[in-house]
DNA sequence: CCTTGACCCTGTAGTTGCTACAGGGTGCAT
DNA sequence: ATGCACCCTGTAGCAACTACAGGGTCAAGG
């Protein structure tokens, strides 16, 4: 299949495509006589493997590793644990960030009455830390 | 003070002081004879607030209407109470998007008992949407 | 007086993970 | 032959910084 293909039964954009060929994340497929990219089921599976790791939020260079253990099966499995698991703790550290920006948030919204911004609440919460009671980043 | 010192009670960068005054979220500073940048309190309490406000999360261009809001304390308050709102909205759909996250990366991770990466559960569910029970991103 | 070191300056390029052109070629139907 | 959808390369842009390179300034110590 030609590239708009593959992109539409993966979801991906051509132009990431691309990317990822020049980064070296997908291998360069064989071209026709026009030049065109042509790809096949190893190609797709390859790239959904990809997307599917960046959408659970591993980085460009997780996946390398991922992908390189998928290409030595006869090896060890715990780097993929130890990344998946490390992956896992950045995000359970991001979510505990973001909840205590939610509550800083939205104790900081609770004091606005309305008004003038010169008696805003909002306004003067943001210039001055010391209304907060969190320790947020 | 000079821009080091200024760096230093803020707890912003240096680099970072220069380039948002690059970008015109604070103003320019008076200079010295020897062309050195000479900052006073309205400076420091100004970048104060927008390294709050980026802690908190806010993008460049809401610290821009906020800084705004500030600068003209007769205008209307709501649209500092409708930005922080909004991001508080963003801030809550990230928290539930990176919650499914964490739930699918454990049970991704619970089903890898070890071994050689040709059996791994990780990769597997890594290269197969089936796999996955959630509907993350 | 001279040097050392800490600080400051400008301007530009790098980071991450894409996305968006500009400017051109290909392939098929009308 | 002409329109249109598709493909190609190469480069520049996004957010929000961060990191130099290559220089100037200033106070203290020898």
């Amino acid at each position: 299949m030609k590239i708009g293909e593959l992109a539409r039964v993966t979801g991906a954009n051509i132009e990431t495509i691309r990317y990822y060929e020049r980064i070296g994340l997908l291998p360069e497929p064989h071209r026709t006589a026009a030049n065109y990219r042509r790809y096949g089921e190893a190609h797709r599976s390859r790239l959904a493997f990809v997307r599917h790791s960046r959408d659970l939020g591993f980085t460009i260079e997780e996946i390398r590793s991922l992908l390189d253990l998928s290409d030595h099966p006869e090896r060890d499995c715990g780097e993929a644990d130890r990344i998946a698991t490390s992956h896992l703790e950045q995000v359970e550290e991001k979510i505990a960030q973001l909840e205590l920006l939610r509550d800083e948030l939205a104790r900081i919204i609770g004091r606005c009455r309305g008004g003038l911004a010169g008696d805003c609440r909002v306004i003067e919460a943001l210039g001055d830390h010391k209304y907060c009671e969190g320790t947020h980043a």
